[in-house]
This record gives structure tokens, C-alpha cells and sequence, in this order.
DNA sequence: GAAACTCTACTACGCAGCGTCGTACTCACT
DNA sequence: AGTGAGTACGACGCTGCGTAGTAGAGTTTC
């Protein structure tokens, strides 16, 4: 998403596609019927990941599960917001720069997420 | 701002700050003042950031003037859109989690945005 | 109870990005 | 021709990431 690598992004996709904390195993399994690549570096990958404050981990027996920290819509609107508070003071002029370059559907979905606020 | 360095994150906001293009020298000048560095450290970075594509530069005479490629928030615009891009098919539940951490004055700046866009 | 198996921890290597400069080369003046 | 300003090129160290091997601890199996 941000700034990982392209197997840690891969990585959280299949944390966030399971439904419940993943072993090294499993996630290793998947990525495996992709592409070669070794147990260890998954176990690395979730490692630095779970390091990295964006996965949790959970022992469960001698093994561990791990689990995205946040979900991926947490995460995006984060990065969002993070390079929000880039901008600066000009954060209106960010904001009319971002609506300008949405689609209509994003459009139609900001709209109700908004009077999602005004009416709870 | 997105994966850029402090030095360069640094450099950008410069050139965003100035009115129009500036040499090396003078962008030199302006970060010689906050901490040491040295001129040729200046000007990889400014060489860098033309060839990234988020600076552009121009022949003055011997010397070249950088200029930003866009503005601090089209750039902001661009690399939210990128991150709402990367949450998949679910982009309106990323649109309602970021909108839902928003402040208010935000808020009004994106509906400000909206009907902006509804009624050109 | 020893051997085989399963996991994790630790360590490491190579590559790329970034901060940081030094050196060499090119013009334009004087 | 010499000096000064400026650029191009290359380099070095550090860090992050992809990649994985090896060692060690605990579990299962005969």
C-alpha cells in the first residue's frame, strides 16, 4: 500500500483475504501455488510485518498466527489521511485537487459517507 | 510526501515555496542556512527529483532552474488516489473509513468540493 | 526413549534508494 | 591563459526488502 515491498503487500492481501489469523504455513501454502518461494521467507516477511505494528501475532501451540492489524479500508484511509496532513495549511485545495480526479461512483460514495456523518 | 526522502521531501517544499523556477545556488542557499550541506549534495537531489518526473527544470543561461512538476496538492491528490486505489474492489468502504476520521473543517471542504463538481 | 519432523529465532547476502560529497570537465569572462 | 561558476558522474555508507540457510527447541512416531 504505502511504502512495502511488493511481498509484504502480497503478504497483507492474503491476511486480509483469510478470515481468521493465518500460520506461516498457510500463508507460505498460498504464495507457494503462485510462485516458488521458500517457507523462511514468508516467515520473514510476517515477521517484519507484525515488527512493522501492521500485523498481529497470536500464539497458537508451538506455532503463531498472524492477523492485519487493521483492515485494508483502515489502512487506505490512514495513507489517505497521512498524505492529507501533508498538505499543509492547504489542506480545502488538496481536497478539491483529490474530488476533482474521483470517479462518479467514488463520488456517489463520498457523498453518502458524508451524510453518513451528518446523520447518524 | 509518498516515498520520497526527508532531503528531497525537504528540496520539494522549496521549490513549492518559491514563486518561480531556482537555480541550484538558490535553493543551496536557503538549506545552507537551516543545517551544512554541501552544494553538490543539493544538486543530486534536485537532479534526482527531475528525473523522477516531480521536478522540472530549464536552462538559464549556464545553470539550470528547477521548478515542482505539479502543486504540493495535486501531488497530495495523486498519492491519496493511488492509496484509495490499492483497496481493491472495496473502494467505498475505504471512502467511508476516511471519511469517518476526517475534521470538520474538512468535511466542509470536501462537500464544498462535491457540489463544486455537481454544479460546474 | 531416540529419530524424524515442525516451527521459530537468528543471521546473512545482494540489490536498490537516499543522504552525502568529491572530482573532473565545460563554458564564459577577464 | 587563468579563474570561477556550474554540471556530470561516480562513489560510499546506511537502511529496507526479497530471499533464504542454519541452529535450536519442542512434538510426534516408532
Amino acid at each position: 500500500m504505502n511504502s512495502l515491498g511488493d511481498l509484504e503487500s502480497r503478504v497483507m492481501q492474503q491476511l486480509w483475504h483469510g478470515d481468521r489469523p493465518q500460520s506461516v504455513r498457510e500463508v507460505h501454502a498460498v504464495l507457494a501455488g503462485e510462485r516458488d518461494i521458500a517457507y523462511t521467507t514468508v516467515m520473514t516477511v510476517l515477521d517484519r510485518l507484525a515488527k512493522k505494528g501492521l500485523a498481529t501475532r497470536e500464539q497458537d501451540g508451538r506455532a503463531y498466527r498472524y492477523d492485519a492489524a487493521q483492515t485494508r479500508e483502515e489502512l487506505v484511509a490512514e495513507v489517505m489521511h497521512t498524505a492529507l496532513e501533508g498538505s499543509g495549511a492547504e489542506r480545502s485545495a488538496a481536497l478539491v485537487a483529490f474530488v476533482d480526479r474521483v470517479s462518479d461512483d467514488e463520488a456517489a460514495a463520498l457523498r453518502a459517507a458524508l451524510a453518513r456523518l451528518e446523520a447518524p
